[in-house]
DNA sequence: CTGAAAGCGCTTACAG
DNA sequence: CTGAAAGCGCTTACAG
């Protein structure tokens, strides 16, 4: 069956099997396809009317550039990579729509790209990914974002990047914050608001920023309300269910129980959950819980999990138009805001 | 900063700021660029000799073949895409994972098209996004892989594609079959086996072939083991854990309760878990819940839920592998098989 | 088994 | 503001 082409090419006498080329166009329009070229371009050298008559007639036809032979003069493809290594699936597919609402009817196309950070030869292999495909950019997610060898390489292969992060490590075009100590420090005063006194945290993985920030966020927010939050109450654990069904062992274990949790996820919160379930504490009346993430597990759970809602969503939309703007484009830092969203985890102390 | 090889090309003399291209191989190599075409695309008319001399040039210098040039000279670019309508995002990373496990190494890439198939201009959305980008092949993933006008307008522009789906609807060699029937008589089997006789089921759409599949295989399975399930036990909702919450009041409102539910997938099994936390109903001493699709809410939930697992990440393999099969494989239906994994969320009724 | 010529559909560099 | 020539890095079609 041969390729097809759906539109009517009715007036131009036009009617190829195969898609219109821009030597169609020239011809057709009686230009020069240097200049047809300078209108898919959005040059300003082509006059007015020039660039309205054959704007008609690549409508009519339907034309589209051909990426790939675009990509070869440009030397440089109309593909965008989102690195990442391993965040929960609700996250990678949040990013991914939120790219994706850019790029659509831009000309650029997503390909993703996970990896695994632990492995000695990883930043070779997105070398050779953003190399190979010759990638106009390249959106770096948490927690890779944070790894400054690989930016180093970027840099050096002179790639454009966005880094998404907790908090600024790079020039402000090539960064999206999410201000976790701010997301952080929200629930420190909630908490506190409520009464609570004896507050413990689950943290993730020190090696994390995002770890790192909402456990300095969360500590210094009780600061402020004059609450110490002691060693023996910050457990570390790994992001994952299990590890904060360990550490809530931890925790709950002991004589004296502290009355509220708050954990750097919900994945940990979940873990929080099961233990208390076992052991017989009562969510929220014994023990208040809250989350980081919004999660949709956040509103599965029993009782429904407070949780920090990252946008994001948001956040992928705003990465992906950075790496679409012109390089000469005012330069600042983007900014995502978390805010606490309030369920039924938490309740004044006994 | 200029672009730069981290390859030592010792011994060639050869040491190019500049990607080496097929001109660089032919000429260190003393043959024509043809013959190096040739032996990337792995021809057989070239001499042996002539080809280890050259391959080991190609591996000493770093070179890789410029995918966008050879996509513009085979009119066919080196990615596969991924088309989807909403599943959860557990399914969807899965299936990406999977893909992209067959395709590391491959010198493909994946592009992901999320679309929303209830929009009227889809189908031209997904060709568009086909033809631009002169895929190499596509996979359909439930439930878009169910739109024959979909698969339709894919073979009329003449592009490969793989459909994931419940049961066989196209060729062999354009099908991975699911058979959600099988996972759903499993579950028969199962809650038959522990004595339940009172069973109820909690629908997916009935416009989604997965949800027509998982009911027929239930009702026949239970069949086959001599019960009944009356049309007022089956209750149709919309594989959200929304629709599961009240389709589970429903059937938990009556007077007489089932002491089994077995649900489409685990989101629905999560809305019957919150009612009957609510209504303080327990799980399972007085009641049995099943899910699908072995999620890891399936495990985050209290008790732990049983559930059919489907191997996404398997699925994904394959269908990747198939679309870059040579067109002259032998061509033959690929199927995956479900199987329950069974927790503590089902016991004998009382 | 090997190669010289032409072409894929665009852009860059230069000229006017 | 517009265009003719050369080139991006490959493959196809043809010839030997």
């Amino acid at each position: 069956m041969p390729a097809s082409k759906k539109t009517t090419q009715a007036g131009t006498g036009f009617d190829l099997k195969r898609p219109a080329t821009i030597n169609d166009i020239a011809r057709l329009a009686g230009v020069s396809k240097k200049t047809v070229s300078r209108i898919i371009n959005h040059s300003p050298l082509v006059r007015q009317d020039t660039r309205e008559k054959v704007e008609a007639l690549m409508q009519e036809v339907g034309y589209v550039p051909d990426p790939l032979a675009r990509g070869l003069a440009f030397r440089r493809s109309f593909l965008i990579g989102m690195v990442y290594d391993n965040p929960t699936a609700q996250f990678i597919v949040n990013m991914q729509y939120g790219a994706l609402d850019t790029l659509r009817n831009s000309g650029f196309e997503l390909v993703v790209h996970p990896c695994d950070s632990r492995s000695p030869n990883y930043i070779d292999g997105v070398r050779r990914f953003v190399q190979q495909q010759k990638l106009h950019g390249v959106m770096l997610v948490p927690r890779v974002s944070e790894d400054q060898a690989l930016a180093d390489m970027l840099a050096e292969i002179d790639v454009r990047y966005v880094r998404i992060a907790a908090v600024s490590m790079d020039t402000p075009e090539r960064m999206v914050v999410t201000h976790d100590h701010d997301g952080a420090a929200e629930v420190a005063d909630y908490l506190q608001s409520l009464g609570h006194r004896d507050i413990a945290m689950i943290t993730g993985p020190r090696d994390y920023r995002s770890s790192i920030e909402r456990t300095n966020g969360f500590i210094s927010g009780l600061q402020q309300r004059g609450i110490e939050l002691p060693k023996a109450r910050i457990v570390e654990a790994g992001y994952t269910f299990e590890s904060g069904v360990a550490a809530a062992e931890k925790l709950l274990g002991g004589k004296k129980r502290p009355t509220a949790i708050f954990c750097g996820n919900d994945e940990m919160a979940a873990g929080v959950y099961r233990v208390a379930m076992r052991a017989g504490i009562s969510i929220p009346r014994q023990l208040s819980v809250v989350g980081y993430d919004d999660s949709p597990l956040a509103s599965r759970l029993w009782p429904p999990l407070t949780s920090v809602r990252r946008d994001t969503r948001d956040t992928g939309r705003i990465s992906a138009a950075m790496l679409l703007q012109p390089e000469d484009a005012p330069r600042q830092l983007a900014s995502v805001r978390p805010h606490l969203i309030v369920r039924d985890s938490c309740q004044p102390p006994d």
